[in-house]
DNA sequence: TGTTCTGTGTGACTTATATCACGGTAGCTG
DNA sequence: CAGCTACCGTGATATAAGTCACACAGAACA
């Protein structure tokens, strides 16, 4: 994939000309393929990740390897724990995979200093991007604090067609594991999903029908 | 309480000589009685705050007004989003109370841009706070995410201890709200702790004896 | 002094979710 | 085609947590 500076306007609107140019001049491309993981617990971070295209999800990891789903990122949003930690030299809280085929653009963490005090633009990014994932966090706690299965399903599934699209090709042992329960639970729950006319199940696969 | 260059300094250091000065001079003094709220869901953020004295705690809430425990701040620790919120002129959303009295020191939302840009430690200092919060967030998913209540509660009154001493002055009832429980899981839960000497159990308070 | 209130203890029960143990079936592969 | 494997459905059961009901005890107060 070939990334130009109207590429990255596309994705990244509100940056200064300059900035683009110096994105485009210190970063490289990274292409990943789907299920890949782009960054791992424990990793030392050594750049600053932007998502150019490709939905990335992260997950949080606890000491037997389960692996919990807190949020999805998109094209034109940044990792902002790659931010923070590439500003602190530090190694990373949790696990970054590639949901579909993705591309990212790496920048070296010398620079995220440098454009902070130099591009307001940048720092106004960061901020947002930071302030975003903040929300989403907020909102996994709510979910799993205040929520049943029931509709942490629904809620997931609903991310998931947002990315994705209506038809979803995941198994119920994925879903499963994303919300750190088990395949019967959640086999039951479609069940029931699909009696309300909700979705339509298939083998390796759903459709959702709800509006 | 009365707030000097000396006093940042300890609470706050490795901040640039000037920054320090306009800290002084453009932040206001608030004080607060334990119990009281800072901070309210949906209000509108005019400041960042940086704690002064005293512990604060934070909390999400439901749609019916449920209040569950995140995080605590201390002496010397910014409240994260009340930064990100004021940098976008956006609204809480969360709930700070004080748990102790406390003394906060407000800095006009101006500042964070200007500061940002003009202070290299001022910006080090917030990106430095936002991490830490994250980190405390993911925490606070994992304990939901993969642990029972009776780790959870020993987590909980861990974290009472370390911010107010061994002597916990609150209810079951008090704990039941913040762990989004209910007050007999809490009492049968004690009770355990109890008979296996972690904890002397009074009328509205109780002692953490365990190492 | 008795009365009231608030916090605590506890048994019985309900509910949500997890786990176990199957059996079935679609789709691939030799 | 046979046989295998991954996925799915479902009843039975186990467990953690929440809820209900009520008893009791210490503090507060009239």
């Amino acid at each position: 994939m070939i990334i130009d500076k109207n590429n990255l306007k596309m994705l990244f609107p509100n940056l200064e000309e300059g900035l683009y140019n110096e994105i485009l001049k210190h970063s490289t491309i990274k292409e990943v393929k789907a299920g890949e993981a782009l960054l791992r617990v424990g990793q030392t971070i050594r750049s600053t990740m932007l998502i150019i295209d490709g939905v990335v999800k992260l997950y949080r990891e606890d000491d037997e390897g389960k692996e919990f789903f807190i949020y999805h990122l998109d094209a034109g949003q940044a990792c902002s724990l790659s931010m923070v930690c590439a500003a602190k030299h530090e190694t990373s809280e949790v696990l970054a995979k590639a949901l579909t085929d993705a591309t990212i653009l790496a920048i070296p963490l010398e620079f995220m200093d440098q454009w902070m005090s130099k591009y307001k633009s940048w720092y106004q990014f960061v901020i947002t991007s930071y302030r975003n994932r903040f929300e989403e966090l907020l909102k996994t706690i709510d979910a799993i604090a205040f929520s049943n299965m029931d509709e942490r399903l629904e809620d997931y599934l609903k991310k998931q067609v947002n990315k994705l699209g209506t038809n979803l090709k995941m198994t119920h042992q994925d879903i499963a594991n994303d919300l750190n329960s088990s395949r019967e639970v959640i086999s039951r729950l479609l069940k029931k999903m699909e009696a309300k006319n909700w979705v339509v199940i298939h083998r390796n696969s759903m459709e959702w029908i709800k509006k």
